[in-house]
DNA sequence: ATGAAAGCGCTAACAT
DNA sequence: ATGTTAGCGCTTTCAT
């Protein structure tokens, strides 16, 4: 392609190519004159860097992998929108990758970012354990989610116990005496599925609440169709509603409580007047649900800027991993639990 | 880094750079014996190819861009997901970046497109008019969504007529003789709002109904919020239910819908008693919605493949164009029409 | 303040 | 079937 090179703006412009380099890149040591000069043929010829080459020259790939669960969950959409606006004021790419939830989705986005050459990994992690992370070669990589960091994983953490913990107070603060947690799958630990787990059961116990009154619910995956499935077997099974049925649940996340208190209506209950309902996310739909949805929402424009911060960090200094850090979070109180 | 090259691998085996570069890219002309040798020391070594490199030496990036109007929107998170999906196929990064439905955001897109070397761009526009796409320089570029192109740019078009005047059809076949558009702001022609509007015109034309009975709504933008106030408005107005007002709405897209429902609601009608209510696009969260959302669904699957193909075709021929292609889609009857 | 040389890792083109 | 040469466009290093 007849693309110009910075030789070539060179030669148009009197000086050598290094000279046109630390124009471009804005180094000092360069006359104004120069600059002006050097500036003017820029404009004139059109000249672009070629990404690639300065990439092989820097030994990086300037694209970083960003790897969410599902894609077409609003709540990653939220995320992947603001970590792809911060990684931009960093000139980097971002790739976006879905795991689909599963390990082995997990393990595949780690390969094809080595397969790709990433410069570096931000992986919204649900499945893999710890234990698996830090055997993993070098990537500069950054856990977005989990917690109780032990290893040698940079890690940017959501407030999983304590918005669980406020969530659930807000049930019990609304009247809900006998709650239900319905989480995704039981695996492995530390997940934010335990995390989220033991906020609900401190808050349980700080209301003097009996803990046998407290079901945990599995759910198969965390999906609405799944959290639906849930929510109509506890209504048909008389398990939700009634004088001795749940009567407040906290859903792991926005996704599954969607779907949860569709199963609920499904079921001929009503919420919030027969069971108030919390979820985790703050997805964006939530507020014009019928009901709206009550919900722990992370700040979500500091987590990505952290996240991307923190990794590029790693990636220029290749150094230990630094303390986890937990996203803030606020409690948006909505019509679900009768807000 | 100690990154191995292939130089290294080639040392090791006792071959040429070349030989192991051929073994790499799968080309023909290795000897089964060298390919086994090659392939034996790229294991042990943990060769892996460098990026950059190959890309320099090809004159790529390796990266193609996807420009959407908001990521949080789960219609375009499926949509990103798919391609993502098509284009690691491919072995192409995606860089995903908002638009912000914005014609400055679609300008910015294309920008950082040209400043990050994207090899391509697969723009979902919907605010860009045809006449300053034409004049874009060199860049293979797909559009997502419009039709009637009569421009030297690729497009993949949602079957934006006929799925608007299906949704209208099938509004009047379950008794609405009162219908009302409701899209995003009138801006240039022809675009995904003028098209779909022709297609509800169309079937009420079919249907014999005065047109007088069709009314255009505005709606500043396309989101939840702004589709709310909307509704609220049209219930309260009275221009919504009662024995005069509007009884059947189509949504310029599922978004907009879900925000219109709720709207209504706030205002004190009932969807599907009061009004019948159809969006475009399929969203996931439709399905599991008071009510469950009747929606246009394109075949985002066959979308996201054409356009991810027919952008590698320009990208490696940089040849005219081609033909408009037009999505399948299947309406998908739920509660909100009282189905 | 500016420039010349060298090379990042890969592969097309041309030998052998 | 395999190897050699040369160079993609940039920037680090070391002059001047």
């Amino acid at each position: 392609m007849g693309a110009v090179t910075m030789s070539d703006v060179a030669r148009a412009a009197g000086v050598s190519p290094m000279t046109v380099s630390n124009v471009v890149n804005g180094r000092a040591g360069v006359s104004d004159a120069v600059r002006r000069r050097v500036m003017e043929t820029i404009e004139e010829t059109g000249y672009r860097i070629n990404v690639a080459a300065r990439n092989l020259r820097a030994g990086r790939s300037g694209v970083i992998g960003l790897a969410v669960p599902e894609l077409d969950n609003p709540y990653f959409g939220e995320l992947a929108r603001r970590i792809v606006a911060v990684a931009g004021e960093h000139d980097l790419r971002v790739a976006v990758e879905e795991t689909g939830a599963a390990p082995e989705g997990e393990r595949g986005a780690i390969r094809s970012s080595k397969r790709l050459d990433y410069d570096g990994l931000i992986l919204s992690t649900v499945g893999l354990d710890m234990a698996e992370l830090t055997t993993l070669p070098q990537l500069p990589l950054m856990l977005l989610g989990e917690r109780e960091n032990r290893s040698a994983v940079g890690h940017i953490a959501l407030p999983n116990a304590d918005g669980a913990q406020a969530a659930a107070a807000h049930l019990i603060d609304r009247g809900a005496r006998r709650l239900a947690f319905v989480g995704g799958p039981d695996d492995r630990e530390p997940t934010i599925r335990s995390m989220r787990w033991d906020g609900v059961q401190a808050a349980v116990r700080a209301a003097g609440i009996d803990e046998e009154d407290l079901r945990l619910v599995d759910c198969e995956m965390l999906t609405m169709d799944a959290g639906r499935a849930v929510g109509r077997r506890l209504g048909e099974q008389g398990a939700a509603g009634g004088p001795d049925g749940v009567d407040g649940i906290f859903a792991l996340t926005d996704t599954l409580a969607v779907g949860l208190i569709r199963g609920l209506v499904d079921a001929g209950l009503r919420v919030p007047e027969d069971v108030l309902v919390a979820g985790f996310d703050g997805i964006g739909v939530g507020a014009h649900l019928t009901p709206s949805l009550t919900t722990v929402e992370p700040d979500h424009d500091w987590t990505a800027r952290r996240a991307v911060e923190r990794l590029l960090e790693r990636i220029a200094m290749s150094g230990p991993p630094g303390e986890d850090e937990i996203a803030p979070f606020r409690l948006v109180v909505r019509e679900s639990t009768g807000g």
